[in-house]
DNA sequence: AGGAATCTTGCAATCGTTTGCAAATGAGTC
DNA sequence: GACTCATTTGCAAACGATTGCAAGATTCCT
């Protein structure tokens, strides 16, 4: 066994023409065999397949794309406009990076990721379209970049887009209905006795834009103050000093805190504690997304469920059908409030 | 100006043989021209990049990569072993992730991610490699595959991995000294009164057996009870419920904890207070990486910081010079105990 | 002005795989 | 045994960019 094995890969195969050679045939008998066509006699197959098998042969990607016009790849971007440092250390799009893979290796992908800062090159997504690698492309958040986007999406069908849906947009993007999540938060907190509400984080990207219009949704029709805007950076270092200062200018006259995302609310948690406010007694509090930190806070985060698992699983799924040539209409998945104790 | 553009758009010019029929010129002079080397003509030269860039020209990859035998790729291979499902969501990982990706795309670098299932497939190492897309390849933890990949690394030069060093090993790795950081843990909990340290975390994994011996290590030393290993899965969800009946049985027996991760010691201290035992009074508590959790618990964790950023510089670094021919020695990082108030 | 030296450029082969077309082989029919 | 028809194979041209070689164009010298 060792033996046969030695003496298989004592001649290197590296292309189907070395195993061509080998078995006797010509290589686009070979490539027809690895390919699995039916137009290949079955013994001629078996030989082939046997020798590709002992000598550890595989084709080469690049090669077979080049022909092929397609890679097996699909390109993740994660566009980082505002905030650059960090953000792709994100737990929210790190967890749905990672449903990603499992998502499409499934399907027989691989998976390119890059990071952009599209300040720095306003070209990033066609670069990445127009790179010849990938075969479709995910781009991860909006970002500041809608418009660049919208653009994009005209010309180009292999494209899906995780973030906000807008009346009217081209590109098909999947999303959790954030306008909607933040209606559920601000009803919870006034439900819980809560008058004077404030949203803490960016309200820039669109996303939380949407968060915070939902809550002031709810603070009109219930006739009570404007929800007060308190923004934030997304990275914890440069947050918690910020929210330390906003809830000791603001931390008495408001009584609920709507957060744009658990890591935030997590911050606010903390702060809140620190300047001898009790939660939910003192003042209510509302995360956004439901990420595993949520339920190990003391006392564990109220917060609005993000399915991120389906939100990967749609983004590939659409992505597919368009690679196939349909036409996708847009995914918003419907959050959910999970209430727990803090508000 | 718009006209112009307009003008210029209209033809597609999509391979440098259009660009090259634009220009008045070979397609050999066109590659010369975008490479930037110096034996084209000036003015053609600009000319040619002008067009280039009218047109949004981008060269195709896959060719480029084809005819120069190399991609501008690199393979990121994170091999779940053990405790298949959800450990790419382990926030450890990503974040490591996350930083590899800056670093990469600061020199110039593409990242393939891919999830391999090794129990799944023997050949998972090779198939990345061999595939013809990638120039060299990280491996993100060594999981149960210490061997596979020592037997890979023999006849490949161009990976480095993420993980555990040890004494005569043939591939090159990076990591945290998990045996020191262990002992720091233990010293910790032993300077703080602790007697019967228990071990809550798979012993499985390389990194972490080392973490438990080096703990080990100073109980021996200190003439104390050895450590209790507690058996546990990585997965929040899972490790809770395994945190509770461990703590159940011994949670009254034991006055110190090191968790493996900051992840299970978050859980760990979730599962104490239920049960009534107050950090770091009755139990004390150390975990491991200095994960931005370890900062938001109640009380804040003390850990072991694993420097991740560090080691990503490190991983790329080694891994270019390993492209550049060189031969390179692994790179074991010094951990850090931070001191905070569970221990 | 003639010739050598230097710059630029084009030509064509190459990277490794796929695939349309046609040739070759074999089976089946009358 | 001649013929049709289906299988199986080989041939050679792609895919798009790069690069060694040689030819053409300039410059510079004496």
């Amino acid at each position: 066994m060792a033996a046969a094995e030695d003496k298989g890969t004592r001649i290197l195969v590296r292309t189907i023409t070395d195993l061509a050679r080998l078995a006797g045939v010509s290589p686009g008998t070979v490539s027809r065999a690895l390919a699995g066509k039916s137009l290949v006699n079955t013994q001629t197959r078996e030989k082939i397949e046997a020798l590709a098998r002992e000598h550890g042969f595989r084709p080469n990607q690049m090669a077979s794309g080049l022909r092929r016009q397609k890679t097996g790849v699909i390109g993740v971007a994660i566009p980082l406009g505002h905030d650059t440092r960090q953000q792709i250390s994100d737990s929210f799009f790190m967890t749905l990076l990672g449903f990603l893979a499992d998502e499409l290796t499934t399907h027989g992908y691989d998976l390119m990721l890059r990071r952009v800062v599209p300040g720095d090159d306003a070209d990033w997504l066609d670069r990445f379209i127009g790179s010849g690698m990938i075969d479709g492309v995910i781009v991860i958040g909006q970002s500041d970049q809608f418009e660049r986007i919208e653009e994009v999406a005209d010309g180009y069908r292999s494209m899906v887009v995780w973030g906000n849906h807008q009346e009217g947009q081209r590109h098909c993007v999947v999303g959790t209905d954030n306008r909607l999540g933040g209606r559920l938060a601000a009803e919870r907190l006034i439900a819980g006795g809560a008058r004077r509400i404030a949203f803490v984080g960016d309200t820039g990207p669109m996303e939380f834009a949407a968060r915070f219009a939902g809550a002031q949704d709810v603070a009109v029709r219930m006739g009570l103050p404007a929800v007060l805007p308190l923004a934030t950076h997304l990275s914890p270092d440069r947050a918690s000093e910020e929210i330390a200062s906003h809830l000791a200018a603001y931390g008495r006259s408001i009584d609920g805190i709507f957060a744009a995302t658990d890591t935030l609310a997590a911050l606010c948690l903390t702060e809140l504690r620190a300047q001898g406010l009790s939660v939910p007694d003192d003042v209510k509090l509302v995360g956004f997304d439901d990420l595993p930190i949520a339920r190990q806070t003391i006392p564990p985060l109220t917060t609005v469920r993000q399915d991120i698992a389906a939100g990967a699983r749609g983004l590939v799924d659409l992505l597919l059908r368009r690679l196939g040539g349909e036409t996708t209409e847009s995914l918003v998945l419907p959050p959910e409030l999970v209430v727990r104790e803090t508000a």
